[in-house]
DNA sequence: TTCTTATTTAAGCAAATGCTAAAATAAAAA
DNA sequence: TTTTTATTTTAGCATTTGCTTAAATAAGAA
């Protein structure tokens, strides 16, 4: 319980208030963003997000496949994504495909931008 | 382990085939970034990269004040993301000035937009 | 209905993360 | 030089995360 224990003389006492306001009124936002970009940070789900980029939907089974991975682990990814709108699924027979809603899409398309020029650095 | 267990008879052995290779040869690319994006998908990371876009450039006491945080928290979370390039510094006599990379700030562009749009709504 | 296939859910645990408190650097002022 | 100011580093701990295993749903086939 450190805090306000930085007294600068220097410091800029207006930049530091309208800071505040600025994250007082943004902190739900700063939230909500912060969650759904930790979905995206961690590996397993970033490849599972770029597969879907690419070949538009698939399956738990499928991705479990790709990766090498129990089901079961790619299943509470997948759940966590869709639980926060990364993600979408129809099912056909027993079958559950997920896909990409748009939103995000276009969202980390820059991301899968740099992904796919490193594809094509590497080989070259 | 049980891997490999998931023989659908539907399964489309080519996009499997094809999505094992882009993953074995985009596989450090994926580390990376999620690396990279596991930063920013941190609620105080990203209220300081937020910050730093708007200010352009803050101390460790400043941010510390702002968020009324532990100068030390502050100081680790500005430490990893030096570390991974997200930031840079600049010393002015006994004070530490950390702004955005260049890169980064053109990559978390469009996240900062987002934010700054929400601030739009709630201020009308 | 029972069996198989596809997926989800729940419990448990090891590893990673983020914070606190205290000690250590580092530069400037007295 | 000693003291003050600004920041970093280290150790410790509570919480969260991601995976494994096993049990539970859910839909189609026999």
């Amino acid at each position: 319980m450190e805090n306000n224990t930085c007294i600068r003389q220097q410091a800029d006492i207006e930049q530091i208030n309208r800071c505040k306001d600025t994250v007082l009124q943004l902190n739900e936002s700063f939230d909500y963003l912060a969650n759904g970009l930790s979905l995206v940070g961690n590996n397993v789900r970033l490849k599972i997000l770029y597969l879907l980029f690419e070949e538009k939907r698939l399956c738990v089974c499928d991705i479990s496949d790709i990766l090498g991975m129990n089901i079961s682990a790619i299943s509470q990814h997948l759940r966590k994504m869709k639980d926060r709108n990364l993600l979408e699924t129809d099912r056909e027979a027993q079958t559950i495909f997920y896909s990409l809603t748009t939103e995000y899409e276009k969202l980390l398309h820059p991301f899968f931008e740099i992904l796919d020029k490193n594809k094509i650095v590497d080989a070259i």
